[in-house]
DNA sequence: TGATTTACCTGTACGATACAGCTATCTGGG
DNA sequence: CCCAGATAGCTGTATCGTACAGGTAAATCA
């Protein structure tokens, strides 16, 4: 093995660990903030309520597709997102199979407050870096994120 | 607000989207890649290993202070190990209440497999980076572990 | 030495997820 | 126009990772 060839893998080592830790870290951090204040959101809920915000209404499966989760699995959350009215389910004009999720007023409220909660959290943990550090993390976060999303897609 | 305070924000926000992105992507990638040749090794028997491997042979508790988990969950995860032959426990010479918990041979070598399994899905999804943003990417997530690891055990 | 703390284990529960199988609906070739 | 297959969604069931509460045994301290 060339010189090359092994600090290419020292460094995918690292980037290996650091995400296995990042995930770790990320899991524990949201258990222990969330069970306070935002717990009423949990992770699966909110994803959702962040997409359907974005990306606008949609069906399950359009929904398991892009959160790359199995369709009974959507089925669920939204049921319990239901049940909490924070989203509403209306059949598909198009498609009598269907049903459109869509948020409601108080679901993109409460999404809202959680994202708030968490962006405040990220402004205390990264509160001794740089507007530089902060920009280059977004963006090498943002490229592995690209990155395997398309892997994942791919395969 | 000040134009300042906008664009931190903002910044903020980007790292709050593709953290939670990250997670759940990871998570996708696991399932998919792990189902077929290591899932042999589910992610907290692999955490668990990694530590024991890089921090020594250590007890229960220990672990469990260190992956921020409930000693309850690690001793079942350290029971599942030890019913695979991953580790081992032996009662700790200067603790009659506590059980030293090691890996075994063939549990280092079941975490070494794995881990080069990672390293070469790392490089096959990094497989169009330089090797500068390669080192960027390993060295903002370390920095973000250590910041949110800092603020976890602030807490 | 007796009270408190610590280390671990067990019972129980929950959340997130997958897969298999079901029904209702849609769609395209004869 | 009609039926065979595909698709959308739901339900049953199972697994994993995790927490919390409560128990027992050992250690430690006042």
């Amino acid at each position: 093995m060339r010189d090359d060839d092994n600090t290419e893998e020292v460094t995918l080592g690292r980037i290996e660990t650091e995400v296995a830790l990042l995930m770790r870290l990320g899991e524990a951090t949201r258990r222990a903030t969330g069970t306070a204040e935002h717990r009423v959101l949990d992770r699966a809920a909110y994803v959702i309520l962040r997409h359907l915000d974005q990306a606008g209404p949609q069906n399950v499966s359009a929904l398991a597709a892009r959160l790359n989760l199995d369709g009974s699995t959507v089925t669920r959350q939204v049921s319990a997102l239901q049940r909490d009215g924070l989203i509403a389910r209306t059949p598909d004009p198009a498609d009598g199979r269907g049903t459109v999720i869509s948020p409601t007023p108080a679901g993109l409220q409460r999404m809202a407050a959680v994202r708030a909660a968490r962006t405040r959290l990220y402004g205390d943990i990264l509160a001794g870096w740089t507007s530089d550090d902060r920009d280059t993390l977004a963006d090498m976060l943002h490229r592995l994120n690209e990155a395997l999303d398309a892997r994942n897609r791919r395969r």
